[in-house]
DNA sequence: CCCCTGACTAGAA
DNA sequence: TTTCTAGCCAGGG
């Protein structure tokens, strides 16, 4: 596990329901600003075990594989969807 | 070690 | 607005 991972996959875990940070963010606050690029690789390889929804790309637009499931866990966190886009 | 790819970004053209 | 480029980190061939 390279310290990247256990920072970034920290800092996703610590989101609360309604939080929603962009996956520049995640590297940032994990030490390593510019790895975003880093950050979905994580994710992608990644199990369950952590709130991956509540990442979105630059400007609130969701970047996942499967925008609809992600849209829809994010309503349930109470967080509208419009277009693709978190706003 | 080199090269390419990717759930990325910001800035330049 | 759209397209490119350069930078960043991890992974795979």
């Amino acid at each position: 596990m390279t310290d990247f991972e256990d920072a970034a996959l920290e800092v996703i875990a610590r989101l609360k329901p309604g939080d929603v940070v962009t996956y520049g963010e995640v590297a940032a606050e994990a030490g390593f600003p510019g790895a975003a690029r880093a950050v979905g690789s994580l994710l992608r390889k990644t199990g369950a075990d952590i709130p991956w929804w509540r990442v979105v790309g630059a400007g609130g637009y969701l970047r996942s594989p499967d925008p609809a499931r992600q849209a829809r866990l994010l309503a349930e966190d109470g967080i509208v969807v419009i277009d693709k886009r978190v706003h």
